[in-house]
DNA sequence: TTAATTTAAGAAAAGGTTTTCGTGATTTTT
DNA sequence: AAAAATCACGAAAACCTTTTCTTAAATTAA
């Protein structure tokens, strides 16, 4: 153990506590030389301060919850990137919790958090919440809480989002131009607003073409990969099959390429995909696959960035501060045009 | 905030604070109908014991650390996911540090961990870690600290890894068998001791079949994916372009698709390749990309068993105890046998 | 019926830090 | 030279739980 505490140190120096807490923070009442003193003696010793008992008494804990649906998963890996890096320079610690999309563990996560283990909470929500009662508890608890990308909208607090709407239709809109008739949209959940969004994008852009929207071509997909797997099976083997697919989630586009590969549906004469997605092999796919790409590590930053704000109370953070980032659409080949029929 | 403390369950109990305190702990001294009161006004009054009042008391902080060198990584987020399962399981909360596989960092974070924020370490090294004083003294302050894939070999610490040697050997007799002569190796660093170990299953399999051991096939590659990219660009750009390739991570390969994808070399036709890796897209990839898969989440899962072991000391963990699983060798396209020349 | 034991609870210390308040000693002001 | 202010430090309370040690009451044993 490290296990040398104030004490101890104060013995050896022949001093206070007191006058060593205050010498080691750096205290006015502390003479120069006396500071110089303690703080050699505490390297000499490998004083570290408890932490618990710091945070205990300054009703600080240093630290910070990062909530999300899961971590093997490229947008949140880069977004917990970002807010690592934040936290780091500020000096904080992180801790995470994985809700695995599920509502049950996001509320008795929240429950923990109330506890002020942290002093502040990151969060983006499971696609199963629809109650946010667990959520206004926590933010009438006091403790600062930003939300990034899954965020409630029915919910006064700061958040972090994209251009989610923007990029559906710019999506739907590519695919069109593309030449699609006939384009479903793989929907995560019908909860989750950045969903229904990119969704409303998709709408409107089939309006906007004078295209139907036609409910069968609106999938709405669950937490279970089989079970997704085989509706959208079902979808390419219906009777009017689509000529094109904007995907919100880039889990439900990499099951599209395995079900074409199985069917052996080729991608794009047959099938136009366009997806949401941070995957870095998006351009080394079979065919590559055109993404909406979010900036998912600023993202993190932002919202860590709004976080901080918030904890150190510097400058005022409005509950309805929301910061909007934009996407990018990159087109490849997986929603080419063909040209020679 | 939360803010009952067991002060003011006590006062609107009528009992101490001790008792109230023994009854929520379920202590055979406390009846148990007061029992039951307590428990009840507890929840009634939102009650969550300080986190930090109580780490300081008991000297558990129900926290681990986990220390690895990047997340945006899929075997890295995967093995988090399984350790996040076993330390939920256990009631524990979840710190993580990201070393951006930097050794300053390795060793800054080091230095926090021994202040007592958490009661065991995970950890995986960085890239360039070669001194491992850091790592010794977190082991000899008696803070429980498990390895897992990346670990010291000089050091007698418990470790999870996977059957690296062999892994490295298997594929590339795979290569051989699939035709190849010249088959470079791309290592991450020849500080790590997994890199190293894949080299020499690499090296023995060459040497089993005759084939001469080149040193400019052998490439060290750097932390700079720029810099990677113009060393894997100068190989397969050199007079004697290997034919095959046995990429030791994850990361290597997506360069050599990359480079590959640029020079227009074709693959497996011109040059084939095999890699470490956990992607889950790699059946997708043009061509597909074989691959040795590392059993990420449960690396993640044995190693977070080993550590609970150890925190809770009920059966002694040796610090020799070595944890080995097998990875598995999945062969697809980009490694191919080309039949008809 | 008294002594011994068990039961149920409270008082108080301990854990290590931070911070407020106090206090002599020195320096500055009048 | 006396009064005021500053300096450098110490004593002690506070943060909230947990746990050990007591103790009064109730039960059992003798």
């Amino acid at each position: 153990m490290s296990n040398t505490n104030l004490k101890q140190l104060a013995a050896a120096l022949g001093l206070s506590i007191s006058s060593v807490s205050k010498a080691l923070r750096d205290s006015y009442e502390i003479s120069t030389e006396t500071k110089k003193r303690v703080v050699e003696m505490a390297n000499r010793m490998n004083y570290q301060p408890n932490p618990f008992a710091s945070s205990l008494r300054r009703k600080k804990s240093a630290t910070i919850g990062v909530v999300i649906p899961e971590i093997a998963n490229n947008f949140f890996a880069l977004a917990i990137d970002g807010i690592q890096m934040v936290a780091e320079q500020k000096g904080y610690h992180v801790l995470t919790y994985l809700t695995h999309e599920n509502n049950t563990n996001e509320v008795s996560t929240v429950r923990h958090l109330l506890g002020g283990r942290v002093d502040g909470v990151l969060m983006s929500l499971c696609r199963d919440t629809q109650s946010i009662d667990h959520l206004t508890s926590l933010q009438e608890s006091g403790i600062p809480l930003v939300f990034f990308d899954r965020v409630p909208e029915q919910m006064s607090c700061p958040t972090v989002t994209t251009d989610d709407y923007q990029s559906g239709f710019r999506a739907t809109e590519h695919l069109i131009q593309s030449g699609c008739k006939r384009i479903a949209c793989l929907s995560l959940s019908h909860y989750l607003s950045i969903s229904n969004k990119r969704m409303n994008g998709y709408i409107d852009a089939l309006k906007k073409h004078g295209l139907p929207i036609e409910n069968e071509l609106i999938v709405q997909c669950t937490n279970d990969n089989e079970y997704n797997l085989s509706l959208i099976k079902s979808l390419l083997k219906s009777r009017k099959r689509p000529d094109g697919i904007f995907s919100t989630v880039e889990k439900l586009a990499i099951s599209v390429y395995y079900v074409t590969q199985e069917m052996g549906l080729q991608i794009p004469k047959q099938l136009k995909i366009i997806s949401f997605s941070n995957l870095r092999t998006a351009s080394l796919l079979n065919p590559s696959l055109s993404t909406i790409t979010q900036p998912a590590f600023e993202i993190g930053v932002e919202a860590a960035g709004l976080l901080f704000r918030m904890i150190e109370k510097k400058t005022f953070v409005n509950r309805i501060d929301k910061l909007e980032l934009k996407s990018d659409l990159i087109e490849r080949k997986s929603s080419e045009r063909i040209t020679n029929k």
